[in-house]
DNA sequence: CCTTGATCTAAAGTGCACTTGAGAAATTAT
DNA sequence: ATAATTTCTCAAGTGCACTTTAGATCAAGG
């Protein structure tokens, strides 16, 4: 009656239990306990895991996720605007991650597609534009 | 005068020189040995592990990339058209995953954007279309 | 020739995101 | 009341992609 268990989580979230104690421990959730010492979770965490999910299907690690959502109250349903906030700001880098990949597809195309992977002309070795948000990748590969 | 050494390579790729050996364990690159016992590389090489990154940049694990180049010759300098094979048969996962993560982006816009997260209307949680290959994800989530 | 720097191997360590295992206590079902 | 199930904690293990360490050998410049 005053919560739900970690059960109810991992079969209405499709979690494993220990993934939800794990993601405790990265503050994603805060559960409080029984008397016995069990975890009782309110309605409200099956969105904060869920969110969760679904960032980390968007690239985000854990602590990006965690980050964005210290912006929750912690101990009460967050609102509307609150989760509106977070996913506008998550935007931003997922448009972020989409044009980096689109832009690494086209490269491909042109560049390893044609043979010319290894010289110094390749697009794909320009430093000019940061790719520095997927990796450190080539830094100078000079004639071939 | 007869290959490039480790080092070499790693001056021209960005790669630590651990990398490069740890790349050789999965068969990214097939180095030849001196008389002293050091490695000695090919051109061809440095195309291989160029590739390598970027294809690490777009998602894709070292076994996938593997895999991928085994269809190339081992030691010999693979042709054109061996790297446009690869990079065709690439293309289609990598436009695979574009297509995924902008399908999310728009119901994070759609649905969590306006706060219906845990219906079980919502369409993050529409088991009809696959998301399989960006992870498990939620199944079911009943009504909040 | 000799020193300095690069490379060698093998094993252990790192960070992320979890899972597994063990033994005990709480909860639920019969 | 008893059995079955769930949950608890804490430590250790897993897989990926590497890095670090240690001690030894090789190669190159002065």
């Amino acid at each position: 009656m005053s919560g739900l268990t970690i059960g109810d989580l991992s079969t209405r979230t499709g979690l494993a239990v220990s993934a939800i104690r794990f993601y405790e421990t990265h503050g994603i959730v805060h559960p409080v306990r029984n008397a016995g010492g069990h975890r009782r979770y309110d309605k409200a965490d099956l969105r904060r895991l869920s969110f969760a999910m679904i960032a980390q299907r968007l690239g985000f690690s854990l602590a990006d996720i965690a980050a964005h959502m210290a912006h929750l109250p912690t101990h009460k349903a967050p609102s509307k605007t609150d989760w509106s906030k977070i996913s506008k700001t998550m935007r931003i880098d997922i448009t972020e991650r989409i044009t980096q990949l689109e832009k690494l597809r086209d490269r491909l195309d042109g560049c390893i597609g044609c043979g010319c992977l290894s010289l110094a002309s390749c697009a794909l070795y320009n430093p000019s534009d940061t790719l520095g948000a997927l990796g450190a990748g080539p830094r100078t590969l000079l004639t071939d």
